[in-house]
DNA sequence: CATATTTATGCTCGACTAGAGCATTATACG
DNA sequence: CGTATAATGCTCTAGTCGAGCATAAATATG
């Protein structure tokens, strides 16, 4: 933007320049796990996101980011699309100082290769190493009796109306009590984690240094802020497989029923009903015959299907939905 | 992001620092018009949103954001949230020389004082003025006959197979024929009409210059990419208020039924049915009678009901459905 | 003042969707 | 051949959604 006369002051106050990051979500899912792949500079550091800084011969923000990917990884990206600006002047430890701004623009991919990413210093990694409570498929995850009553604590930390704010933001984004898990509240519940100071990355800079590691919540830390933007990704996934087909971008050309179930139910971090999953797949006309049937899954041999290109255009809104959890 | 050792090569490149600006759609509606508010620096240019550069003294995106829309406009913000960031390094007429980038990150705001916006070179306009063919209320736009047969041209331009690629972009973002209006791809029908060449914005770096005006579509450009951003915020807002009682964010205190209900109509562009609409709202629990009732609706005395802030703890996704349109 | 007009509001009906579970079929394996 | 494991077909029920009829309570009008 390089207008002038609508903003008449300020134009020549001081002004560090911002530098701007490309960063990377990229996933990948087997039935079982659903994946991101990281990169680790030494074995010391904590993972982080494949990521490089904006450069004027990028065209795009976008060919940046791809540049950056296939440097980094040796990964040609597929689907890739914005997710969110993170840019707030203290959002690491270096920029406090208050040097200028340090962007990061981050970015979701979804590629259909898992295979272990070549690279030393890459690796693919089950999201819920990270974020180990957002994981309902084998009911309720453990990862919650740790975080429900440090949550508590921290609720009754401040005064009353503080408390009482603060114990409605808990039950919006955990329901703990009446609510439900609601699988979309990724971020949410991750920045309370955050605020409420059981994630490593929120003592960083405090003094005095890291409380004893017996406060915090379970799963790994990340690099600078990118475990926020990882939970940014996944609740971004999670919303839009239910009214877009983007989870075909992460199966292979051809698949059964079950293992496209079992994908959804890795990301989404919750069971489905078998039946029900296949009827709303099928009345939908989101996968087509591929006239094949594979005996690899134990049972009744199972068809496998493709997805159907053409309801990008028949239907408005073709995803697979989701039920509640209560 | 200031970290090292996970790009080994090109951090000494040429580099020049890409500028950022923060710049804000805000929003406010009556039951018969949503308006942004607009800024315009001479009669002679196009509209613009208020927008200013990042500076270093901003300690957050958001507050940047809020402390140049109270300096540009006089408003104080409530409910702001970021939409994208917009960088492609020809976005504009002045990066197609090859400086450096022109980031900007875009913000939704929605206010509720719909007052002349003080200043003369800021004024509240209707969304419609830029998007016309966005407002179904009064049956299907007359912008789409001039639009529609266009866009034909436009598709069978190319080859065999762009062409039918074209169509299908077509049909599914318009709905000409079977596929139905879909009141929230407001980016995908403006990006198609700007790649079709049908607005100004398109044409402006063109040789040879700017073809007869005839061959638009209708509706005011905006300066810059300034009307891509605005149909962001239309297409985000509209999906929004689905799942998030954002609708209240726009509303004066109390307010009846059918206000509620023009509101979100000349939001999301669609008329709705009368009672379903009431019955929704009323399973909903989003509101809650004030006692009062007004008699300035020309019939039978409305009930005054106000939001009822509760449903945000109650509810996992309260909002205002919307039906199909065919 | 009676009546038309306008808006608010209550209620019902039918089509469709979603959640749950029972029943049957087709393989592999011992 | 019986059993285990999946895949697949089908039904029942409750809830949601779209549409429209009917009634109530004001104002406008002759």
């Amino acid at each position: 933007m390089a207008s002038s006369s609508r903003r008449p002051k300020t134009r020549a106050q001081p002004h560090v320049a911002p530098t701007v990051d490309l960063s990377a979500v990229i996933m990948a899912a087997t039935p079982d796990e659903p994946r991101v792949l990281t990169v680790r500079a030494t074995p010391q550091q904590p993972d982080g996101l494949p990521s490089g800084p904006l450069q004027s011969e990028h065209r795009t923000l976008e060919m940046g980011l791809r540049t950056w990917v296939a440097e980094q990884t040796q990964l040609t990206l597929g689907y890739v699309e914005q997710l969110y600006t993170f840019g707030d002047r203290d959002r690491t430890e270096a920029d406090a100082s208050g040097a200028g701004h340090a962007l990061s623009i981050a970015y979701l991919a979804l590629v259909r290769e898992a295979r272990p990413a070549g690279l030393a210093h890459a690796a693919w990694r089950n999201w819920y190493s990270y974020l180990p409570w957002e994981d309902w498929r084998e009911g309720r995850p453990k990862a919650l009796d740790v975080i429900k009553p440090r949550l508590k604590v921290w609720a009754r930390a401040g005064g009353k109306p503080l408390r009482q704010l603060r114990e409605e933001r808990i039950e919006l984004t955990f329901g703990f009590e009446a609510e439900g898990w609601s699988d979309e509240r990724v971020l949410e519940r991750y920045e309370l984690l955050f605020e409420a100071g059981l994630v490593p990355e929120a003592l960083r800079d405090t003094q005095p240094p890291v409380p004893s590691k017996v406060r915090l919540a379970p799963g790994l830390p990340m690099a600078l802020d990118h475990r926020r933007i990882l939970a940014t990704a996944i609740g971004r996934l999670r919303g839009k497989i239910k009214y877009r087909p983007v989870i075909f971008e992460l199966m292979p050309a051809s698949f059964t029923l079950l293992e496209l179930q079992k994908t959804v139910e890795a990301l989404s971090g919750v069971r489905l009903h078998k039946q029900n999953f296949r009827r709303l797949v099928e009345v939908q006309g989101l996968v087509e015959e591929t006239g094949e049937v594979t005996t690899e899954t134990g049972g009744r041999p199972a068809r496998l299907v493709r997805f159907r290109r053409e309801v990008l255009i028949e239907r408005p809104a073709p995803g697979v939905r989701l039920p509640r959890l209560r």
